[in-house]
DNA sequence: CGAATAGTGTCTTTAAGACACTATTGA
DNA sequence: TCAATAGTGTCTTAAAGACACTATTCG
């Protein structure tokens, strides 16, 4: 196997594809859309694609979904979540698929591609291992707001800490104590900037606003 | 892309390359071989290599790791790392490589491998990108003796709560409280089953002998 | 015996959780 | 005014860290 033969290796396609979160109307939503060739023509998949025999792989996922939505949704994050690559699960080839998790903010998709609340599109039935790849996603989510900082990446530019603790509340499908959050959010150094502004919403008092602060890790972290 | 043209694809070749660590010598080492043909040849590398067309990529690198080892090598742990796949990553042509961790016995390596502390490894000059590879691969080891039971798998079947202490201490280059560590592990349901064996090993006490616990998740985790 | 390692007790510090309380708005 | 949400104070509890202490072995 050291040795190298240029026509000897055995023909692989590569895929990318997209786990796209969102937080829309009190659902964690999934980017997907509709195929229209077979295989799997006419049930819903992850958006992806072939990738290009010059692209970087993470390049690749950009350009995907740019494509898929008309360049309307704008990443917030961007990370390789695993490789996919069963014999058998694209049954034209094989193929290896890269997915990649992604957030981004809650645009309108573009027209053929759709938002779909996860746990709604884990219990449907996904083209090839979709399931299985958005079943990763979802988890690696979950599990990356307990010790990072990400959850702000769900949020608009300026946000609220009752904002934040939101995200926190539809990813873990839990409910936190508004205090105690507040409390932990402001003790962790680095997790949000106070800007200065406030902002009022209908009732109560008005909030602060702010930006993500310049840390990644939270430690210690939070716990669901 | 929707579009399905089996003659289309841009060809790939898809490897596995497997990061392969053991304690040995009371250092962190890692599995390498010497490469015999170009590109890179002469350099140390990680054990790898093409996938076979009908191949699972986890059963690819665990063939792979038989292959390099003779057999002598038993995978105590086994996962996937990530995927590295730049354009130009190997000179000949555009290769996607599945990395995969592994933890193993420290057994003699076969003729064509050999264990190198990862220090070492990562300072000199691996071929490809396998000092990035290999740089992920123990920064992931690090951060999952935090907060899974994985440690247990570098002890052989029965061990001290001292050898696994060691492990925490080698991985994160650290020293640990021998009195809160044993505490620590004590309190933590399914780390570790007693087995009634103690063992005396020269001086002091003898120490009671271990075997892993059922559980694979550390809540609270331990902290580096 | 002393040196060395295994393992326990206990005190201090830190952080999480419960929840009462104050602050500031809209209706 | 009340209802609602933002934010603080404070007490209780759980767990980490420091470190004194006991337990059991070898030489």
């Amino acid at each position: 196997m050291e040795q190298y033969d240029p026509h000897a290796f055995p023909p692989f396609a590569v895929t990318v594809d997209l786990a796209v979160l969102t937080l829309r109307d009190g659902d964690v939503s999934v980017l997907l859309v509709q195929r229209k060739a077979p295989p799997f023509a006419g049930q819903l998949a992850l958006p992806g694609g072939f990738v290009a025999e010059d692209r970087d792989l993470a390049d690749a996922a950009q350009e995907k979904l740019a494509a898929k939505t008309g360049l309307a949704i704008t990443a917030t994050h961007l990370e390789q979540l695993g490789t996919f690559g069963s014999p058998g699960r694209d049954p034209r080839m094989r193929v290896v698929s890269v997915a990649y998790l992604a957030f981004a903010d809650a645009e309108p998709p573009g027209s053929s591609a759709s938002w779909v609340p996860v746990e709604e599109a884990i219990a449907s039935d996904l083209a090839f291992d979709h399931s299985q790849i958005l079943d990763a996603a979802l988890e690696r989510t979950r599990s990356k707001l307990e010790y990072t900082t990400l959850a702000t990446r769900f949020c608009p530019a300026e946000f609220t800490i009752a904002d934040l603790r939101t995200v926190y509340e539809l990813v873990w499908n839990t409910s936190l104590d508004p205090a105690n959050f507040h409390r932990k959010v402001m003790a962790t150094k680095g997790f949000v900037t106070e800007t200065g502004h406030t902002v009022s919403r209908g009732k109560g008092r008005p909030a602060r606003l702010y930006r993500p602060g310049g840390a990644e890790v939270l430690s210690p972290p939070l716990t669901r």
